[in-house]
DNA sequence: TTTTTCGTGTTGTCATACAAATTTCTTTAT
DNA sequence: ATAAAGAAATTTGTATGACAACACGAAAAA
């Protein structure tokens, strides 16, 4: 009996059984990354469906990521990108946006943002040391009064350390997050006056830490650091 | 001269400028969450345009979890669920999966977990409490020769150590981290020797911690428990 | 009042045609 | 023979019209 009302939800529409049939072959990897795709003709033939049904299963699958259209050429299996993965964390963590989940995020980046600069100075390249000596100098250069440029630097520092770490998972992790801050920006930077220098401060002991590869001390210099925050937004929230 | 060629690829074709169209609506709350979208004829006439542009908008934003098309009735703007994001992700990890990933995996398990316990004793429910305990009773008397179910089992519980967090970054970073696990299967349980056991009084211990909200003790114990799986796992990797 | 039936509106699929971009091949000029 | 120019074929994008499948509500029947 109620196996007649759990098929409801279920009814799968012709292009999403076409979706599913194409995004099986690339997982397991028979269109591999960077092959070319059958024409729409061919494929139309081989599923024996119209063009629509097979073009709105090409646009799904497009929308996900997984295959890339090019008018006029043909489609081809994309090497599935960071940058689609971050995205679409992105759409979703925007979209859920709200103010009490400001101290969540307060809570994950003081619970993994210690951890991370343990791991930045472990792995941490060349490169990457040059970038966060970068960052050090645009903020030192940067105009007190910007405060919208000063805390984009700010999120950027965060963001060079998460890549420093080489760790892909963790870069997925907190760029969606750090793309969050601005939102949060006028409810911590509020203003508050010579709290540009400690934050520097702050910063340069933590890429002194991770040039000298001690993982200890950017550990707790960036615990430091965060703690510091926290307490600033603290005083903040009595404010309301 | 240059901006020529810039153009290359930016050339938006008419059924993705409607969906940056209807995108920009959702996410500035013009079409709120829950609310009905116009039908397709409706929509065909404000944009102007035919019902097959229209459509491969819809088919896109469909697929990225913005709308939900129900035949016969309608389109809502879909409540963006976490279970969209988490999907997503799992897409990126499973198709990025390689070996070589597997030791970044362990990195990260073994610098955030720790934190991650140390949040659920903090924050935990009775409800989250009660899983924790099921699945402590699960593992128990799971068949010890079913290393399936066993590992199965023991990805649940650290989904529930994050669940128990009650913050919704923990959980999305996690899950599809986890979702990778049986992949790694193979590497790590290759049946050793009351390795179970050993297991099953780790678990405990972090379920005793998180009972009694010592958010110290937690941490200790995921990281002693993370740390002896690592060593599990360079004593296969030595025999490779 | 309750149930059934039917009409209307909505999304799903099909077929055809043409536009626009790209690729391929042919032709032509050097 | 080689290279450039152009024509032709291929491929994706859009438009139009038609019908099917489904959902919902209103009207009709019990």
């Amino acid at each position: 009996m109620d196996e007649i009302f759990k098929k409801i939800g279920t009814t799968q529409t012709l292009s999403q059984k076409i979706e599913r049939n194409i995004e099986r072959a690339i997982r397991e990897k028979k269109l591999p990354i960077g092959s070319k795709l059958p024409s729409e003709r061919e494929l139309c033939e081989m599923f024996a469906v119209s063009r629509t049904a097979l073009r709105e299963a090409l646009r799904r699958l497009s929308a996900r990521g997984l295959i890339e259209i090019k008018k006029g050429s043909g489609m081809v299996v994309t090497k599935i990108d960071m940058k689609d993965a971050i995205d679409s964390l992105n759409l979703y963590y925007d979209l859920k946006f709200d103010v009490n989940l400001i101290s969540q995020i307060i809570e994950l980046r003081l619970a993994f943002e210690p951890e991370i600069a343990k791991m930045a100075a472990q792995n941490r390249t060349d490169e990457d040391l040059k970038n966060l000596e970068a960052n050090l100098v645009e903020f030192a250069k940067c105009d007190p009064d910007n405060t919208q440029l000063e805390s984009d630097i700010d999120n950027k520092f965060h963001l060079c350390v998460a890549r420093a770490t080489g760790n892909p998972f963790v870069i997925v992790t907190m760029e969606p997050v750090h793309n969050l801050l601005p939102r949060m920006r006028n409810f911590i930077y509020a203003n508050i006056e010579g709290e540009k220098e400690i934050t520097l401060g702050y910063h340069k002991e933590i890429v002194n830490a991770i040039r000298e590869q001690d993982a200890e001390r950017a550990y707790e210099k960036m615990q430091a650091h965060l703690d510091r925050n926290m307490q600033v937004y603290n005083k903040f929230l009595k404010n309301t």
